[in-house]
DNA sequence: GCTCTTTCTGCGCACGTGTTCACATAGCCC
DNA sequence: GGGCTATGTGAACACGTGCGCAGAAAGAGC
């Protein structure tokens, strides 16, 4: 009866992985020299190596790393909070970031979706023993940043300029970009300016339109029109469509590419010649801006260069990790097409 | 001496991460009343309950999943195998599956990176104790099925039928999809047929030109020019560009949206009318697509079909390991826009 | 008072691994 | 032979958790 139970719970549960312990016995060793045999530079007999190595491969045996890590080692699994990935920009960043964190031997736990379950996800999440957690941009409560703190795991911020203890941040000067379009605008003789932004709440938006604002006062100017949208194209399309109605701009500055090929694409509607009579300049460089029907002049917000360094901190701060945070700044480039 | 050591050797690792020993201490219970606090139905007195989450959430304690986990729970890890996320549509599958997975917490392990890249990738992730693998397309080894079978993690592949036990499939009728392109251009009264696919082994290319070659035939034709490329949108658009100059097609099917993209580009810039002289379809329905700009007439391949069906898939089999393989068949959709 | 159920509690095991510890065995030089 | 080093080996422990087990306390019904 009671054995009859047992099996029947048994055969429930999925079945029991191979474990070092039946390589032991199926090898006729201990299961110390087992764990010997994974271990490089552990005293085992190499003829025993071999043996225990090819019975295990037989058997389908491989370490399981959850068991290992219980004895304070590293897990390898970093914690990846995208941000709205059907942004094209944002889903280049995170496919690439992946990548390189596989190329580093680093298992990225991704969490994507709106804000209010992303934060409930990284609230789960947070029960693995993670080695570090990456943001990607977004608009997380403070009180996430200080779990991370309480259960000692380093975060990386991109995009955004956090200042924590153990908090390592890259982020591009927003500021420098947008007064980077403004100038070659002004260079270009425009001087009705206007400018599609984003959400108020991000960081990068304040500081993108701080930059226009700036660059533009530093020439007597002053902005012509301005609208938020939300990052994407139709946003885009209609905030120009709208801006288009009200006023005559001869120049015209977008916080993304996304709402600057919407842009273009309801200045194409309405016959405006662009960049005859109006002159587009994104922010980004996504890869769709050099297909030639857009041929996007943008500010480029170097990637390759991001994750480099993001992936350069997360190695430091495994480290080190009482080093103090640390915080990179990227520099944006023109990149001179056919919209401006 | 000997304390020196060690403690020398704890600075060096990592803060260690609050235990439940350590909040029973702090609570003045035991252990296993600190477990029963966060476990719902154990018996525990209300008052003590309270309590214990208080000092619980005062030290920053979460349970450890992994080494819950140990006594042959669920993970509620699930490694996510991505095709190639500069592509389009698998950028938009990968988002869309990770936040469906979050939302029914279950956590993704993303792999990313070229095939070689990945094979390497997934056989260290096999270390870790998964509870199952989602396969997007691709060409896997098979040998990277058996290790996962031998180590009994399930598998559910996306866009390719694998016959292996416990493996789950969802896959679009490419062979329907592609025959519905050819009919769409047949009664529209085309007759000079061009064709772009991409890899020849990945099966759903075999799937879909074979589908054209079917429809054609059954209209007593065969294609006019038939060319391979990568499933990129420069591709599609080299590929356009050298159709165009040997062969007076007026129809184009393309085996994936950004290839037809790339040879719309190519057929205005060469001044071709389309829809008028030529027709174009392409292949997934992505964003893209549906830009004024664009107005792509595509056959859809359905992301949140396929996506909801791969969580019943999922859920089906972590409630039961052993059941029979199951094989979904998706139906693709005409998407009439403006191109054909 | 006695039995029975219900609620509550602490002890101790099991999970799979890497590593330390103590102990062999062998080889080598004085 | 005696001391020493280098190499090989198994037992035992620690990691953090959930759960089974046994027992205690409290109440209810006769």
């Amino acid at each position: 009866m009671s054995t009859e139970k047992t099996v029947s719970k048994e055969t429930l549960k999925r079945a029991r992985r191979v474990t070092a312990a039946d390589v032991a016995k199926a090898a006729g060793v201990s299961r110390s020299a087992v764990s010997r045999a994974f271990t490089p530079g552990a005293y085992l007999d190499s003829a025993k190596r071999v043996a225990i190595l090819a019975t295990a491969k037989r058997l389908g045996y491989r370490p399981n790393a959850l068991a290992a890590s219980l004895q304070g080692n590293r897990t390898d699994l970093v914690a990846v909070i995208a941000g709205d990935m059907a942004n094209h920009y944002d889903a280049a960043f995170v496919g690439a970031l992946v990548a390189e964190l596989n190329a580093h031997q680093k298992w990225p736990l991704v969490l994507s979706g709106s804000d209010e379950l992303t934060e409930q996800s990284i609230r789960s999440v947070l029960r693995y023993p993670l080695d570090a957690v990456i943001v990607r941009g977004g608009s997380l409560p403070a009180s996430v940043f200080q779990d991370c703190a309480r259960l000692s795991i380093p975060v990386i911020s991109s995009g955004r300029v956090v200042n924590a203890p153990a908090t390592d941040c890259v982020a591009c000067r927003n500021k420098d970009g947008a007064e980077l379009a403004v100038r070659t605008l002004l260079a270009r003789g425009r001087t009705c300016f206007g400018y599609i932004g984003g959400p108020a709440s991000w960081s990068s938006e304040t500081e993108r339109l701080a930059g226009v604002r700036h660059a533009l006062a530093e020439a007597g100017l002053e902005l012509c029109a301005l609208t938020q949208s939300d990052y994407t194209f139709d946003g885009g399309r209609a905030a120009a469509e709208a801006m288009f109605a009200t006023s005559d701009i001869d120049a015209l500055f977008c916080a993304n590419d996304a709402m600057a090929l919407g842009a273009l694409s309801s200045a194409r509607n309405q016959n405006r010649a662009v960049p005859d009579q109006l002159s587009i300049i994104g922010f980004d460089d996504i890869a769709l801006g050099a297909w030639p029907d857009f041929d996007l002049t943008t500010i480029r917000n170097p990637l390759d260069k991001t994750i480099a360094e993001i992936l350069r901190l997360l190695e430091a701060r495994l480290k080190d990790p009482s080093k103090d945070s640390e915080t990179v700044m990227i520099d944006p480039k023109l990149i001179a097409r056919g919209t401006h």
